[in-house]
DNA sequence: CGGAGACATTGATGAGTGTCAATGTCTTGT
DNA sequence: ACAAGACATTGACACTCATCAATGTCTCCG
């Protein structure tokens, strides 16, 4: 049971015993692993960025492709991801499409960080 | 410069304004990529659940092989990840392998969710 | 109605990744 | 020295993904 560094006992170095098994549900680890994969690019954390240091709290999509370095299309699919993945919110309005973060999904994401 | 939703002075809605350029830079956006891209992983978020939750705060790894249900090379090589995103450290014990979380690394990505 | 602009979608391609079987490298005990 | 066990590495394969060019779908204005 109790794993030793030094041996107090006998010679016998104890290994490969029993671990809390309900660390992480595969379910959980799942939807973790989803949020997580959506921060896991450059372009879309640079995305995520600037929506969330905008003054005004939302910023339209057509900001981002200048400031990213991508082309529109490839924007457009990072946005389209952050927002599948619950990071973000889309607004259409007008011509133009308004993007602004979903805070209680960063707050989720951060405790699970603990 | 500002932007209305609802036009106030003209019906010229304005967009594609100004954006704060520096809202992270690409070296920053990199490196945070890099680490989110090692929890972008069900296997890997539970082998670091398994150490984070363990009682001891360290974890051999002939014990993760079984709960983690992948193949021993597979959980090497996710160990191999974490290590070399700087979540976890290994130190070899004799025969054994302990890993522990490095809790900087966490609160570093915590704040980047910010 | 027709043109222009903003954004999304599709298709294709090259790079990256999770997985395991097989094998290699240590360390320990006999 | 030899055998056994713990862990890492290699090679191979299937799968996903980031990217862009081309195209499509809206909305607005003249």
């Amino acid at each position: 049971m109790a794993r030793s560094v030094q041996p107090e006992t006998t010679t016998i170095v104890q290994c490969c015993g029993v671990v809390g098994d309900p660390a992480l549900t595969v379910e959980q680890a799942d939807s973790l692993a989803a949020a997580f994969a959506a921060l896991a690019d450059p372009a879309r954390l640079r995305v995520l960025s600037l929506i969330a240091t905008s003054e005004a709290g939302e910023v339209c999509a057509c900001d981002l492709v200048g400031p990213v370095g991508k082309s529109q299309p490839t924007v457009s699919h990072h946005l389209k991801v952050l927002r599948e993945a619950g990071l973000v919110t889309s607004d259409k309005r007008g011509v133009w499409m308004w993007y602004r973060v979903v805070p209680e999904r960063l707050v989720e994401l951060r405790d699970a960080l603990a």
